[in-house]
DNA sequence: CAAAAAATCACAATATATTGCGATTTTATT
DNA sequence: AATAAAATCGCAATATATTGTGATTTTTTG
């Protein structure tokens, strides 16, 4: 996911809950200014600023392989260890 | 995820692929001391930083809802729509 | 349509991430 | 143990995110 997609997702878990912007600024302490940006897919927040409004809205976020990589993993597996 | 186990993710990653600091630094265009900052789980990297890093090294990032949620959404799900 | 609420914008001040450089420490290799 | 490679650290300079304030626009509500 990209900045612009993690907006979106932001976006959407917050029509969801049915909650404001200003709601979720006060409750995880981002500046509305800031959430404004991030769910436009504008600028560039750092980690703990999109972590903060995820854990708010109850999003978690994840580590995985990109799918491009899926295919190798499976062959390399069969030799590995 | 929180940044501590995001490093840990990278790191790993990393040594899975048998790459250094220097060459995913390289690739990514992110300077050493910040991919090592990030590995050790210091610092807040912005975004783009993140993303630079992850992409290098074939990794994305996911968002998905707490567990704590699922059992609620599953309730709404029904009167929704 | 009018009023209220929500979302967006502009801007200056502040906080903080990022970088390059060189040095140092740790780990791997022979 | 000696050498080389990789990882880590310190620091000053620079770039950039974040914030609050107040205004403006857009959307919702009655």
């Amino acid at each position: 996911m990209n900045l612009k997609e993690i907006g979106l997702a932001i976006k959407e878990r917050r029509g969801v809950l049915g909650v404001s912007q200003r709601a979720v600024s006060e409750l995880s302490g981002v500046s509305v200014n800031t959430l404004v940006a991030v769910e436009r897919g504008e600028g560039n927040p750092q980690l703990f600023t999109l972590l903060d409004i995820l854990d708010t809205i109850g999003l978690q976020l994840d580590l995985t392989p990109k799918k491009m990589y899926y295919e190798i993993e499976a062959n390399n597996n069969e030799k590995q260890q």
